[in-house]
DNA sequence: CTTGATTCCGTACTAAGGTACGGAATGTAC
DNA sequence: GTACATTCCGTACCTTAGTACGGAATCAAG
């Protein structure tokens, strides 16, 4: 299978294939000697899907590149792979968490508007201007006051 | 007061302040003529902070120049701001909804794993090659089979 | 045998939001 | 008055996950 089929049936494009590789995330197939393209074996395109659909769990390319190691590595089993995804259930809880926080600001600023009017008196730039509490903390030190 | 004082009041670096000047999120103050350093206007402190609250509630740098331009602007008026909130809120809304169904298909995997066991049986490893459907046809589109 | 499609390969570019560097000018403290 | 800290300024670099481009080689069809 040539480079073009391999992408097709992986479902994505020859540049992503050739980005995986230059990623380490495949192996490029040795071209024929001095003759030809490169020969792409089938086991690839199951390699490129596994990749896509970690990713859509969630997982970087970084962290797939490390899944798919300990499926090479016999030395591993499988509680380290399960350690992964509770690891990254917690990663996605914890944005979901966050995301939520916004969710509930913003429901806050949007019923305080009062919707027409100058900006001026916008509820919600003011808000945003003087924030009401913690998150903007984040990276004040004070050294001096002068 | 200088670049420094007014990175430390906003609990930036300093540069961000310049990066946000580039950007053109903050106006540069003019140099005094041929000597000394540059000014900053206090407000600016307020400023810097109105942005980085907005960026812990999902906007972009890009949207939070828009909201910053309809304060500036008397032609707007609150309607607008609280559009862009609710706007922003489906968004927020629907970030949520797609980190809670990875959260289910991980709790699934997990759930299958048997948590001991070589990688080459682990469950985990096997779905993630062998996807269950829908979210893995996004680029297929199959022109020959040959 | 010529046209058109792929492949190969390196390099450069994208978005977003900064961070880092190097050297010169300037300000401040002891 | 000299050492150290800041500022200024442009440019380059970082991350992540690719996409795009240009030219040469190669292959497949008519």
């Amino acid at each position: 299978m040539r480079i073009g089929k391999l992408a097709e049936k992986a479902g994505v494009g020859v540049e992503t294939v050739r980005f995986y590789e230059r990623r380490g995330l495949i192996d490029q197939p040795l071209k024929p000697q001095s003759y030809g393209f490169r020969s792409y074996p089938k086991e690839l395109v199951q390699r490129i899907r596994f990749i896509r659909h970690a990713q859509t769990l969630g997982f970087t390319l970084t962290e797939i590149e490390e899944l798919l190691a300990l499926r090479t590595d016999p030395a591993t089993d499988c509680s380290d792979v399960r350690d992964r995804a509770t690891a990254k259930r917690a990663e996605v809880a914890e944005k979901i968490a966050a995301l939520k926080e916004i969710q509930g600001a913003l429901d806050r600023l949007i019923r305080a508007c009062p919707g027409k009017g100058a900006t001026q008196a916008c509820s919600i730039l003011q808000e945003l201007d003087a924030p009401t509490s913690k998150e903007c903390g984040i990276r004040n030190s004070a050294k001096k006051e002068k």
